[in-house]
DNA sequence: GCCGCTTTTTGCCAAATGGCAAGTGTTGCC
DNA sequence: GGCAACACTTGCCATTTGGCAAAAAGCGGC
């Protein structure tokens, strides 16, 4: 919870009564390996802070394939942004591919939050639009790129996930198949 | 100007005083093909809305290759989010790649705007969120398709844009070669 | 330790894409 | 018309990646 408040901070200003708000608003969820938080054909009404685990974005393709669109790590917010502001169904999974531990925010609570404390929807903007930049700029440059290339940007900017994430899941990650990345990884 | 102000009003409300003011803030600019609207190594002030004419968003990698990140045609912002703000000077370029007109914003026009206009902030945030997202939801299916596959997506989704773009410039941007390219749009 | 399950690695060959360079076409200018 | 500059296409071959299926490795339960 304080990795949360911290994570907070960052991006404004809270007194200790704020704080305290955020945190009574705020609830503790445990999500097993493989279960989902957020789930296509569902409108999203939650948010959550990764206190631990791995989660990942995922969608399926006119062929079936399960595509993952990017993985969320701890101390990072969780939400199927698409669904969750326009409130129309998702067409995503957020899954988690590790056991989780999150800190869960309601739709209401994200609400009496944004009418009760000054600044907080100036927080959760910045937060939004600085994780959303981050994704642009990450995922853009990999078109451009070879998957060795792809592989190595991935160990070098995420070199503590490449081992708590499935070779399969990764693989789907870099836009290439399984047999690729093992090939790939064979050859470094 | 009127378009911008349509187009604002898709987001939240501006009584005609505001609107007005909006008018005021703002400056209508030319800039020719293959000007420069934002630079590398310069911290971004400024923020346009594409009145006319074709921007895009490119960089150079590690060996020298141009790489365009997207497009942004008629009616859409044009701004170096990381830049502007962060206020840390930029890695990428903004081109006009056919002549432009634009109405800028300056920085302090938009301080103004946010200081003067209850809701200001709100139009502004929901637009970013929505616009970023939108470059998330298309890049991100790019990386698991082969190169025929994201040029017929480009068609289906810009099919106004393909004509207009130089086939150097949307190859970049589907990170593949010209030839490559070429060969494909042959085998159509 | 052994079994059954899942994950990862390999081999084989086909298909997609890149690299390079030359050829063709288009446009604007003189 | 002819030339220069630029944009696009094509040919040839090397390299990368995919598809498929089988083998190997890792792991938890008993």
């Amino acid at each position: 919870m304080e990795a949360l408040i911290d994570y907070l901070l960052q991006f404004g200003q809270l007194n200790q009564q704020q704080v305290d708000l955020v945190k009574s608003k705020a609830r503790v969820v445990d999500l097993k390996k493989d279960g989902y938080f957020s789930e296509a054909g569902k409108i999203a009404n939650q948010v959550a802070f990764v206190s631990d685990g791995i989660l990942r974005v995922c969608y399926y393709n006119n062929r079936g394939e399960e595509i993952t669109r990017y993985f969320i790590d701890e101390h990072n917010f969780a939400v199927d942004l698409n669904s969750f502001s326009t409130q129309i169904p998702s067409s995503e999974y957020i899954q988690a591919i590790t056991d989780c531990r999150l800190i869960v925010f309601s739709s209401e609570a994200l609400r009496e939050l944004s009418l009760t404390i000054i600044g907080w929807d100036g927080i959760i903007n910045k937060i939004t639009s600085k994780s959303l930049v981050e994704k642009v700029n990450r995922i853009s440059p990999m078109l451009a790129e070879d998957a060795k290339t792809r592989y190595l940007s991935f160990l070098e900017k995420f070199p503590h996930l490449a081992n708590r994430i499935p070779l399969s899941l990764l693989a789907s990650y870099l836009g290439i198949t399984q047999s690729s990345l093992s090939r790939i990884r064979r050859n470094i």
